[in-house]
DNA sequence: CGGGTCGATGTAATCGGTTACATGCCATGC
DNA sequence: GCATGGCATGTAACCGATTACATCGACCCG
């Protein structure tokens, strides 16, 4: 039961241990403590220069790696963040991950990454299953409340909610101004001479297409316009049929904004289906910026979300309120908001070259595709 | 001292713990040992009725949950695999981590995901932060040999490579049959009746771009044919680039093959400008079958590749390898191989209806957008 | 009635680290 | 010459679970 007779082989490359060596290993090989040689790895504490060789040396010649989970153990952190995802498609989720991981990896956390949840209860498993996994929580889940699926964890963790309009509630969160956007597109459309504005909107209780909605729906207002609106489902076949369906109704619109840029690709095949002409006789508007959008011809005019962005921003907020709590000091529940970016193409009129500005502050971009 | 001075509030939703109850908080007030809570929990090993009623009463009214690290660390199992995967994009990413969660899903497996590695010291990196907090590792490093980076990892958790043939070496791979899939798409254009069929193919050194480069290589040499070859990058503009150089050779190719999709839709670009037509004048195949090559007029005919099932084989490899390194048992290094599936669009000739199959068993199917 | 079996439970070692505290030593200051 | 202080180091107690082993009755059988 000594401290010596562990069985690990000498050699680095010869005799392959079965098990990795343990941090007594390395200390009685270097014939010193294990807190030594914790203070040698963690540069905590004062140590000897030839302690400190001494130590190294036997970490090379046993190849010797801290196990992480042990560590976490005892130091009550894991340096690791859940994400809980609903089920995500394509560009959207490779750029939300690309975000998250690129802020992660600079503050050298890992991310646990949990995708395709859809109702709550997988959601619940999916929190209980992290608990002393992680030292945070990043979620999404479009069609429940955050808050209050957050909740039982949020006590013990920090949690960040992502979602299309700010997490209510109590927990953190980070949003996208849905609403700001979608007012922006359309009061595009209308400044650009169109006198009928419709919208092809998401469906009904999706909170982002609700959002999306409602700032269509103040736009249109504040000109003077009656709303014209038919449903869709965000794909490209119901923006298809959304704008069949717009196209035979007796006041024609002028101008079409799609919840988003698949629809509004559906939309553009109906419109160039009809012998109609992009953007003389409909203005078409989207919403995403998916990369589709700058290739198709006409280029689709649309509001921009940087989604890496969004998730930096959100690992960074979870990274703070991690730091926080630490600290013992309470995280605030702020929401943070997220403003799309308007960019303007060949699907909506780009003459009035250099003029006002997009109302509330919304920047602008112009591009040629 | 005792085990009664534990200082967790008693209501579950009244005062809120700061720290979370552990397993001996439910023992103590329970009024039994932690082995029995434990046991309760796990369903091991006999308990009494009553003790089991009481149990599970305390883990209810301390809404307690168990600490998944400690548990880990005292039965050397995570339950974890770590995912360690270079710069992906779009759908490839999103369904490559659609794949691997729904497999490690089934499997009550999480997954620690690391992405956008590019260079070998970032991997080894990864690698080396993963140690005792992952079961296994599924690794894809396209440029970079998989054996070599994963070599001192594996001796102590089985190893998957992903890659683009398979990955050679000591460690289990899964890979794409890239070059078997080129030689498919080449001869389909060849057997359409094209005498000079061109290739746009991806970076030198890339080893799918290899692989497909190879495949292109053998068809065009089995036809007779001679091979006209012009290089890309991957990206939308490289293909519309490649396909400019190639229509302006002295001999225009009339069919291409383009590595893959979106160097197709460069070329599909390109092509339309100089007014040729589709397929008549110039057959064109990708590889991928990336979503939008469906929607695209003409649609693309292409390689589909399952990148979801790819990421749920994998997964299925390395829990495989898991299991029989708990038995002792030594995994097995075979490489499995995918095939791609031929997806016959618009984009080359379908007429010849239901003709001969493709060579080598290639399994072919035709679409109507 | 003694010995053996089986079921229910508790005690304590263990996983692989970190770290508070104790110890030993040497140099300094008075 | 001795108290003092600081550096280098070791010992052992955690972190929160699992689990081998010991214990203790109750019950059955010869």
């Amino acid at each position: 039961m000594g401290l010596g007779d562990h069985s690990v082989t000498t050699s680095p490359s010869g005799g392959r241990p079965l098990k990795p060596a343990t941090i007594r290993d390395v200390a009685s090989r270097a014939a010193v403590s294990v807190a030594s040689v914790s203070r040698v790895l963690n540069g905590a504490g004062p140590v000897a220069l030839e302690t400190r060789d001494r130590v190294m040396e036997a970490v090379r010649e046993l190849s010797y790696v801290p196990h992480s989970g042990a560590r976490s153990l005892s130091m009550r952190r894991t340096d690791t963040v859940g994400v809980i995802l609903p089920d995500l498609h394509g560009e959207f989720f490779s750029e939300l991950i690309r975000g998250l991981d690129r802020a992660a990896r600079e503050r050298g956390l890992h991310l646990l990454v949990s995708s395709s949840h859809d109702d709550e209860a997988e959601v619940e498993a999916a929190l209980g299953s992290m608990r002393g996994r992680v030292d945070g929580i990043i979620i999404m889940s479009p069609h429940l409340d955050p808050a209050s699926v957050a909740g039982g964890m949020a006590r013990s963790v920090p949690v960040v909610a992502l979602s299309g309009d700010g997490g209510r509630g109590d927990v953190a969160g980070i949003g996208i101004d849905n609403a700001g956007g979608a007012r922006a597109m359309t009061a595009h459309l209308v400044e650009g001479g169109a006198r009928r504005v419709a919208h092809i909107r998401g469906p009904s209780g999706h909170s982002e297409a609700e959002a999306r909605m409602a700032g269509y729906a103040a736009a249109v207002a504040e000109a003077g316009q009656p709303p014209m609106v038919e449903t869709g489902d965000f794909t490209q076949a119901s923006g298809y049929r959304a704008m069949h369906a717009l196209l035979e109704r007796r006041a024609r619109p002028d101008a079409v904004f799609a919840a988003n840029d698949t629809m509004a690709i559906g939309a553009l095949l109906a419109i160039r289906e009809a012998g109609l002409r992009l953007p003389e006789d409909i203005a078409l508007g989207g919403f995403d910026d998916v990369p589709m959008a700058a290739l198709l011809r006409p280029a689709l005019t649309t509001m921009r979300i940087s989604i890496a962005e969004l998730g930096e921003r959100a690992l960074a907020r979870l990274a703070g309120a991690i730091q926080s709590r630490r600290a013992a000091a309470p995280a605030d529940p702020e929401v943070e908001i997220v403003r799309p970016l308007l960019v303007v193409r060949q699907s909506t009129f780009n003459h009035r070259q250099g003029e006002g500005q997009s109302p509330a502050s919304f920047s602008q971009e112009r591009q040629d595709a």
